[in-house]
DNA sequence: GTCTATATGCTGATAGAC
DNA sequence: GTCTATCAGCATATAGAC
């Protein structure tokens, strides 16, 4: 499935006649797969997300306490985002194309059911933060806003990552591993350091110049 | 400026007509004060970046020890991308446009002293957190990862984020603090429970079932 | 300054040869 | 199954009236 251009132009930038020529071939080729190009693109998602679910449910059923099973669950999600960053661009594109966009009920329908399962991807890593917090391992904070920046942290990557800087998958799961380390862990130092026991930011704006 | 469609549906999504349509009017106009499309949506880029240099440069200066300069830095960002989510869509719109497509050697020229304020932008926050870890209270992190995870993780929000349900500046601010939060302090509970002295995640794929 | 045509090119999709 | 025309519609950009 060469349609990974959708990634490096977008979806409404790209077209058949790019894709096909990326494949070697003309449109016809592609028109005779595909009743149109929208349901290519929703092929392109769909496929994505299975690569998230197959990449994250084993994850899921790790020994250990709940943080360590969210942590793990993380480290996977990272990696696959950052193997499969071409897939899983066009699902970033497709949850903004739900939000506005599809026109035609029947295209509505069918990014429904793919926001849907992104929707069971997201209860997956709330499931796990939820056991995490009957567990006591999890941090106090609000589970639904954490896990939705937790994985944008990890998604992000899809914007800034190069995979031509890459030398392999050594060099990705270092990435994986300290991006998941800086949001199980946060930035601030633990330890008895005056700064670890104080529980909020600060909000003085007061300046100093 | 009403040019914030752009958000809405995404450049190349957006006609001309569209823009006018929505601003009262019709294309004339808008040919009148830009000779293209793509410049309005570079000055769009333009404002957001401005934007979010005028929230975070002020929280930088703000009193206190590293890490407390860098989660106010990071509330301010948040609370930008929040406020003026459609610019800073444009924004990141613009960071993808600019690692393919840009065709004219003009537009490209363009797009690179966008990307390099984008750049500066990130440096702000790699000093903070230089600073904070001479400081001791930063954590042990590749700065550079960090940084870019830390920022993914609130610029993320502008995905999933619906100002319609939105009641105020007050669950803005809501927000902000509780991904902030998440993202400084980490999911993983502090304290004096055995999981909070473990280094690294686990990394075992041993299942149960 | 803002509007109404209008030119020009591109793209999604189709029909039919091989 | 794959290719080569080809159609029809739409979008950027321009020219000129008011």
């Amino acid at each position: 499935m060469a349609a990974e251009c959708f990634m490096e132009q977008g979806f409404h930038a790209t077209s058949i006649d790019d894709v096909a020529r990326r494949l070697g071939a003309t449109k016809g080729r592609i028109y005779h797969h595909y009743p149109s190009k929208i349901e290519l693109f929703f092929d392109v998602h769909r496929a994505g997300m299975e690569l998230l679910f197959s990449a994250v449910e084993p994850a899921s059923q790790v020994d250990g306490d709940g943080i360590t099973v969210l942590a793990a669950m993380l480290e996977a999600h990272a990696m696959a985002i950052l193997e499969h960053h071409t897939f899983e661009s066009v699902v970033a594109q497709g949850v903004q194309m739900h939000r506005f966009g599809a026109t035609t009920p029947a295209q509505r329908e069918i990014l429904n059911e793919l926001i849907g399962s992104r929707d069971r991807f997201e209860a997956m890593f709330k499931k796990a933060a939820t056991t995490a917090r009957k567990d006591g391992t999890l941090a106090n904070v609000d589970i639904s806003i954490a896990v939705k920046t937790l994985l944008g942290g990890i998604q992000w990557s899809l914007i800034w990552y190069r995979p031509q800087s890459d030398t392999g998958p050594k060099s990705r799961r270092h990435l994986a591993e300290q991006m998941v380390k800086t949001l199980v862990d946060g930035v601030r130092a633990r330890g008895n350091t005056q700064a670890a026991s104080a529980p909020a930011p600060a909000r003085s704006t007061r300046k100093r110049g």
